[in-house]
RNA sequence: GCCCGAGUGGUGAAAUUGGUAGACACAAGGGACUUAAAAUCCCUCGAUCGAAAGAUCGUGCCGGUUCGAUUCCGGCCUCGGGCACCA
């Protein structure tokens, strides 16, 4: 074995082993004896390929790589999959500033970033890899969006939109810069467009209801998805116009979770678009610009939330359901014409922003909910929210919230006034885009307007890869020619939308499965041998959006008959963001110039805090602006290639999983990954050793556990604690930090242990194997090294992960904290059986422990068995 | 604004079910080895008081429950993620 460890050789001979002997194909035929073990599914969410791997790549992947070779040395049949999330905006932008195409873009990267995780060592079956632009993977997802229109689960109706009226063409949020286009700066208008929409509302109950199945997801996840869904029980109920004009609807409809405070409605408030609002306008000139200027408004949910409420008087009366009095209906911002009925009742005297509204405008605010606990309130100061007593709401005076919410429904519902409705926040998706790099929405529209899916035996509707990007139209709109198409002999025009990415990626975990089936989107047999994913891995910024529309996706495949699973992931893990420094100088301008932590030089006070950075180049002083995510935006990206070319992947593999646990941000430190070096090194240095020590002194002889010294008893119980410990962290915690302090700790056990005898190297050659194996999945080339040299034949990648032998583990002799009111004063080393009653009278005999109760009386003693005795006295 | 998290030494963190706060590292300081440097090895390392033994305080802030709270509950502050066309 070589004296010093040298990562550079050593990783590209493990990397030459894996890829000759095709180490990472697996395979679900049943008549190998692979896929007899038990089936173990590891998926790490696929990257974009944006061009280069950046650290949350790193980190997200080696979590997934190190719980797929835990897994496989414990006998499992581990299939870890990698592909590409291959459509998306990033690619026309740098299309189009590069002047070629989305689609070599788009492949070179791909390349580039597939040798970056082949060089971390990932172990990924690549006979399996997908790029979602491909079009074998996406006919699929365009035959299966025909399936489901033919099943009623797809419809079109318009869609709000940004605009950019300049540029004549739709913006993504993203594109969108303090409400003006981010290329021409022009105002961006709200803009309604016919969009696809998937009927994701007509599984919100399940999709509800399932979260209960996923025990192992973090409860926060399924807290915001519980809270996206947002089921909510209510009253849709019918408001008539008092006063209908020409053209006006003679009545409206709202929706509204508190029915006990109808009888505190003073007004109504509709959107800008409303029928309502559009009818009084036309002779309402103030009314019309208001409408106008509601039209720029922001579209996300953030903006609208925190903007100014704005509204103006229509004119219209609305007549009260119940009462039968008239409320004004004002034209309010805040009211969204895509929400629910696009009418809203306003009760001020008990929601906030009604009430803020009505204070801003004159408006009605009255009491009609008094607190429970009799304390008297006055709503024209604020809005009393909580539920309480009626009043003022006459036959339902002293009702309670929740009988009034009865009572008052069950009036509605037995005049024909209204109906108890099930409603959700969360909405139908929209997948429709106006983008090109992304798959055509495979529907055609006939001469006089019918809509038709286009057949499997023309799919898939190819995007053409070679065009030109102006920088303002997608190409497959901007050529006439592309939409030509016939049906059935009759000129018809395809749809130049495309799908919402997140289309591709709901999918993806389950073509891995079956990636070149050619006759079906899935194999069913494949998928039901690896489906569901045991563990899933990825960013939480994917908490909602991704993980819940693809848990919808895996009902839809399901009531397809395509899997037999309810969901298509049994156990989440959520990392965290990687943080690094950053540092900025400011230009002539005064405009904060961002500057690589690379390009940093440090100065340390004596406690080594940074007191001072200057530039390295000049010596100028530069300001550090603290921990910020990793971005170009702020200079402060770590390219994982040049780690891996100075420290090697094992250094980086182990620095990612020590620094923090997965679920915790990941501050970056460069000292942090010397540190990791360090240990790799001493690690190597240990069997080095060790080796040579046999090869001179005569090599181990059979562990005898009858006859052990002290010391070689120590070092058994250490390495068998840390068996333990490690195994629990890899299997049910996921800490791979505290796994690695306690290989650490074991570690500095055995260089302290000296071996002089066979007995000796026998303890000592269990402990180095131990050691190797609890790290050949965190840094799997040094440990294939290692493992060869210890003499094993095999791959350590195939080696059974070590046993706990539980007698190695039994104690003579315990510690236990004695505590006087809480604070500790002694520790008592007792015998590992001693009750009880003979641990607390050793207790209150102790000296240390009568120094702090004499002159007071004991009144309670508390024994925790192998732990602690707490004595409370005064 | 709404939903979900996080906050512990100079730093990253640990404390798994309410039971010794700071394991394991990094940085720093001191020392050994060396002609020298690197590497390596040894020691110190929450704050205050003390010569020491030790004592007191200490897990963002305020309060509560408990024999006992970093952990549970209520309120607040700060930071981060998401908010439906970034992925």
């Amino acid at each position: 074995m070589e004296e010093h460890y040298q990562p550079h050789q050593i990783e590209s001979e493990a990397q030459k082993f894996w890829e000759d002997n095709d180490s990472f194909a697996v395979t679900e035929d049943t008549s190998s004896e692979e896929s007899r073990k038990e089936k173990y599914y590891c998926l790490s969410m696929f990257p974009y390929p944006s061009g280069r791997l950046h650290m949350g790549h790193v980190r997200n992947y080696t979590i997934g790589d190190v719980i797929s070779r835990y897994q496989r040395m414990r006998g499992k049949n581990v299939l870890q999959p990698m592909g590409w999330d291959a459509f998306g905006l990033p690619a026309e932008n740098a299309a189009i500033k590069n002047k070629t195409a989305p689609a070599p873009w788009t492949y070179e990267n791909i390349e580039y970033m597939k040798g970056q995780l082949k060089r971390l060592g990932f172990g990924y079956d690549w006979n399996r890899e997908i790029a979602t632009c491909k079009p074998d993977y996406y006919k699929w997802e365009q035959w299966f969006f025909t399936q489901l229109y033919e099943k009623g689960l797809v419809y079109k109706k318009m869609g709000t939109v940004n605009w950019c009226p300049n540029d004549q063409t739709v913006l993504a949020n993203e594109q969108v810069e303090d409400g003006r286009c981010w290329r021409c700066d022009t105002t961006v208008e709200r803009k309604e467009l016919p969009q696809w929409f998937v009927k994701i509302t007509a599984y919100a109950d399940e999709l509800l209801a399932d979260l209960d199945k996923l025990e192992h997801w973090p409860d926060q996840v399924k807290a915001m998805q519980r809270n996206w869904i947002g089921r909510s029980e209510g009253v849709q109920m019918t408001f008539k116009v008092a006063n209908p004009a020409d053209g006006t609807p003679e009545e409206f409809k709202i929706y509204t979770t508190r029915p006990d405070t109808l009888m505190g409605v003073t007004y109504v408030g509709v959107a800008a678009e409303h029928p309502l609002a559009k009818a009084a306008a036309a002779n309402n000139p103030e009314l019309a610009a208001f409408i106008d200027e509601c039209k720029s408004n922001a579209v996300t949910e953030a903006e609208m939330a925190t903007m100014e409420k704005l509204g103006v008087d229509t004119g219209i009366r609305a007549i009260h359901p119940i009462t039968g009095r008239e409320v004004p209906v004002w034209a309010a911002n805040f009211v969204l014409m895509d929400y629910g009925t696009g009418a809203v009742m306003a009760v001020p005297g008990h929601d906030q922003r009604d009430f803020e509204f009505a204070t801003r405008y004159g408006l009605n605010i009255e009491q009609v909910i008094a607190p429970t606990n009799g304390e008297e309130i006055s709503v024209a100061e604020s809005a009393f929210t909580e539920k309480g007593i009626l009043v003022n709401s006459g036959e339902f005076d002293g009702l309670s919230s929740e009988e009034a919410f009865t009572a008052i429904s069950d009036k509605l519902v037995a005049e024909g006034k209204g109906e108890k409705q099930v409603n959700y926040r969360l909405r139908d998706w929209g997948v429709s885009r106006q983008r090109y790099w992304g798959s055509p929405i495979p529907m055609q529209y006939l001469e006089d307007g019918t809509e038709v899916p286009v057949p499997l035996e023309e799919l898939p509707v190819l995007l053409p890869e070679d065009v030109e990007m102006d920088g303002v139209q997608s190409p497959i709109k901007a050529d006439p020619e592309w939409a030509k198409t016939t049906y059935n002999g009759q000129p018809a025009t395809r749809e130049t939308d495309t799908f919402d990415t997140f289309m591709e990626s709901s999918w993806y975990y389950a073509r891995y499965c079956s990636p070149k089936s050619d006759d079906q989107m899935l194999n069913p047999e494949a998928a039901n041998y690896w489906l569901p994913v045991d563990q899933y891995i990825g960013g939480i910024e994917h908490a909602v959006m991704h993980l819940l529309y693809s848990r919808f996706y895996h009902k839809l495949l399901r009531d397809a008959g395509l899997v037999n699973s309810d969901e298509p992931y049994k156990r989440l893990l959520c990392q965290g963001m990687v943080l690094a420094d950053t540092f900025y100088k400011l230009d002539e301008k005064g405009v904060k110039q961002w500057i690589a932590p690379t390009d940093v030089d440090f100065e340390l006070d004596d406690k080594g805090r940074l007191v001072k950075a200057t530039l390295k180049d000049t010596g100028e002083a530069v300001e550090h602006a603290g921990m910020s995510k990793m971005s170009k935006s702020k200079n402060n990206g770590i390219d994982p290639q040049e780690l891996i070319n100075q420290y090697g992947a094992d250094t980086i593999r182990l620095y990612t999983m020590f620094a923090s646990p997965p679920e915790q941000t990941l501050e970056w430190s460069e000292s942090g990954v010397e540190g990791a070096n360090r240990f790799l090194r001493r690690v190597w240095k240990q069997v080095a050793e060790h080796i040579a020590d046999c090869e001179t002194s005569g090599n181990p002889v059979a562990l005898d556990s009858s006859a052990l010294t002290k010391e070689q008893k120590d070092l058994r119980l250490k390495v068998h604690e840390t068996i333990s410990k490690v195994s629990d962290d890899c299997e049910r915690r996921l800490t791979f930090n505290t796994a690695i302090a306690a290989i650490m700790e074991l570690s500095n056990a055995i260089n302290k242990f000296k071996a002089n005898s066979d007995q000796d190297r026998a303890v000592m050659r269990e402990a180095v194997e131990a050691t190797t194996l609890m790290l050949a999945p965190i840094a799997p080339h040094a440990m294939h090294s290692i493992w060869k040299a210890l003499g094993h034949g095999d791959s350590v990648l195939d080696a059974s992960w070590p046993v706990v032998d539980q007698e190695a583990l039994k104690k003579d002799a315990i510690t236990m904290v004695v505590q006087v009111n809480g604070k500790v004063r002694a520790k008592l080393e007792v015998p590992a059986e001693l009750d009880k009653d003979a641990v607390e009278k050793l207790a209150l005999e102790n000296d240390n422990v009568t120094k702090f109760t004499d002159g007071l009386t004991v009144r309670k003693v508390i024994v925790i068995p192998g732990k602690l005795v707490n004595i409370v006295a005064n």
